[in-house]
Order: C-alpha cells, then structure tokens, then sequence
DNA sequence: TGTCTACTTGACCAAGCGGTCAAAACCGGA
DNA sequence: TCCGGTTTTGACCGCTTGGTCAAGTAGACA
C-alpha cells in the first residue's frame, strides 16, 4: 500500500504531515482560491516537497475537497446551536456573537468557503442542496414557530439567516474592503460590528 | 501606432471591438475570477482570436483594469443617490431597493467586484481608501445627521451600510447557495429579499 | 486603381502548472 | 547487522497559459 492517506491506522508521521498540509492548503486556498492555489505553494507552506505532497494527496483536488470536509462541520455549527426552546431574541443575539466571532477568528475559513461558493460551488454543490439546506430548513421551522406564536416579528426566516450570513462573513471576506473603509485595522471592528448587528436584527425582530 | 487602445479618436472597429472584448471579460472574470480566467476563453467569447485580442489590450490585466474601471461608477451610483435632505426611513429603503436590484440585475458586475476584493483587492486598493472611503465617510455624515436630530436611530452608519452592502450582494455573489437552500431558481426571491430586506432596515433605523 | 494604415492570424516561445517515476534515504524490528 | 516497508526527493513529462512576431488581409482615401 503506497497512498499513505488511504491507510485505516495512519502513524505518527502520517497524521502531522497531513495536518501540516491541510493548515498550509487553509492559507493557500483561502488566499488565492482554488484555480489560484498552487501545489509549489501549498507543499513549500508545510515544509515539504510537492512530490512529497503528492504522496499524502492523489491530487490538488483531494487536497482541496478533503481541506472543505474538515471545515465543513465546524463552520455549520454556530447555527446548529441555535435553541428552538430558548428565547427568541437571546438566540439570534448569540447567534450573530457566534458568527461575528467566526469572522474575527477564522476568517480564513470563511473565505475558502466564499471562494468556493463564488465560482459555483462545484465541489459541495451537494452538500449546499442536502445538509446545509435541511439544517436550514429545521432552524427555519422554529423560527416560524416564534412568529406564530407572536414572541418575533413574521419575517421570513431563511431570508433572515441568510442576512445574518452575509452581514457577520462581510467583515472576514471583504476584510480588505472593511479595512480600507474605516482607515486602519483596528480590531474594534468587530465590536462595532457585533454591537450593530445586534441591534440591527434585535430591533428588527421585535413583535 | 500600433496599440489601437491607445489612440485618441478610435474608430468603429475599435469601438466594437473593444466592448465586445470588455462584454466577454465581464462574463469570464466573474465566473471564474482573474486567475482561473483565460485570455483564449474571453477571445473566444468575444468572437476573435488571442494575439487580435492582445492588440486591443497589452495584456491580461490590462483587460481587467480596464472592466472594473468601466464598472466602478455603475456600481457605486446607488449609494451615491442617498440624499441627505430626503426622508431618512424613505431613502434608507429607496437604497436597499436600488442593491437588491442590482443583485438581479447585474449580478455579474458584483460577482467581478467580490472576486477581487475577496483576493485582497489588489488592482483596485487605491479606489477603496481613496473614492470609496471618501463616499462612505460622505453618507456615513449624512446618516450621522439624521441620527443627531433624532430621526433614526443612533448607529454607526459605516457599519450599517457595510450590512446593506452585505446583505444585498449575497443575492448575487452567493447565488447558487441561495438558491439552494431556497430549492430552485424562482426570481421571486429577490422580491422576498427585498421585502424582507426593507423591514429589517427601516425597523432597526426607527428611533 | 494604388497605397498607406489599421487590423488579423498561425506559428511559436518560455514559464508555470499538476502529476509521474525510479531511485534513494529512512526506520523499526529480528 | 540485515531486511522490508515507509517516506522523501530530483529529474522529468505533457499540457496550459500569457504573450510575441512576422506576414498577411482588409479598409480608407486619393
């Protein structure tokens, strides 16, 4: 068995080199996009060569789908968190905590995923139209409940999340933009942000 | 003179041709960003060869400098038609309405702008902390007024319309997601957003 | 019609790319 | 110490890509 990354019992060496080569392909990837990214990039960011790469990964795409696997779950959780028991305006607050803290902390993520998603999604097309669509959908349901039983306002709750999506990943994704806006990159921002947000999507869902 | 682009008066062909050039660019760069496009895939979709589209254009990024220059005042006119002398509930959503539209409309035009800042905005850092910020920082004022004498509610405007940029340009830059999760292509989603997108900003403004 | 210029093209080039391969180096166990 | 498998590498390959160039074709205008 030559192709290291397809043993049932991986060594030592084994799982620290591919670790090694998936954070180098998180930086590579989400800096320059897929069709950006190259091996000679991704294999010298680890500390190895791209043969050697190679010999952990059968090719670029193995790198980049196994890479989008491993965020995957992570990156969906901060709405899984959300609590259809708990109180309306307190769940969506902490959920735009959650993700506004996303953006701050990993803001690479956030842009391979942007990246991806902007040239089409052609390597989680099916996870967009299956688990990312269910969980929506589930956290919708509840979201519907609140407005029925008139505890939010009767928004449209798909809408609403993808507003919070779009509104928290701004500040990872167009970073440069954000920061050439407000003149330096003074970490409050995110703050600011948070704040903002917050009252933005509190006072809007307010019965 | 050799470099047709350069001349003052340009004639017919130059014209037409430019523009079939620039058209083709807009549709291959915001579907696979500056790096994954190619200059044989816009020639071809301009209907010419490479090195007849190289005498137009010295070069690739030639092409691209020159489409997101074209575009740049298109696409900042929305903002830039906020009035300060306006109804500020009015304005506010007279704004959203013109970003959703273009969303729908010119999705490729935000496509192409996502695609650069999202690789760290390198042909147009100078456009950002420059016009871009002066504009902002223009409205941000007029906002800041408003919520001086009360009309809206006390916000950070920059913030604030960083959210109505956010939230509207994920119609168009996240669009096979969108479309996704909503299952199917029906347009009325861009109604649904802007209706929803309108309650969330004019609630939130309300003093 | 001829002539000058604008336009167009096929053939080509060098660099960069993803990927292969055979051989070498390494390493744990007997 | 030798042995078998694992890991690493330099050299290499074929393809794509941005860009060049010399030679040709087509328009404008006298």
């Amino acid at each position: 068995m030559s192709r290291a990354a397809s043993r049932r019992n991986p060594t030592r060496i084994q799982r620290a080199k591919t670790e090694a080569i998936l954070g180098a392909a998180l930086d590579v990837f989400s800096a320059h996009g897929f069709r950006g990214a190259t091996l000679d990039q991704i294999a010298e960011a680890a500390g190895l060569s791209k043969p050697n790469l190679l010999y952990y990964f059968a090719s670029k795409e193995e790198v980049h789908r196994a890479l989008l696997e491993r965020q995957l779950d992570d990156w969906l959780e901060p709405l899984r968190r959300i609590d259809p028991n708990g109180d309306p305006e307190t769940e969506i607050r902490a959920y735009v905590r959650r993700k506004i803290g996303m953006a701050r902390d990993f803001p690479r993520e956030s842009r391979l995923f942007a990246n991806e998603v902007l040239q089409g999604a052609p390597h989680i097309a099916d996870v967009l139209a299956g688990p990312l669509r269910a969980l929506v959908d589930e956290k919708a349901a509840a979201l519907r409940a609140w407005a029925a039983e008139g505890r939010i306002a009767p928004v449209d709750p798909r809408h609403l999340i993808f507003s919070i999506w779009a509104a928290t990943q701004h500040y990872a994704d167009f970073d440069v933009q954000v920061r050439a806006v407000l003149g330096g990159d003074d970490p409050a921002r995110f703050d600011e942000a948070r704040a903002f947000l917050e009252h933005l999507f509190a006072n809007a869902l307010r019965p």
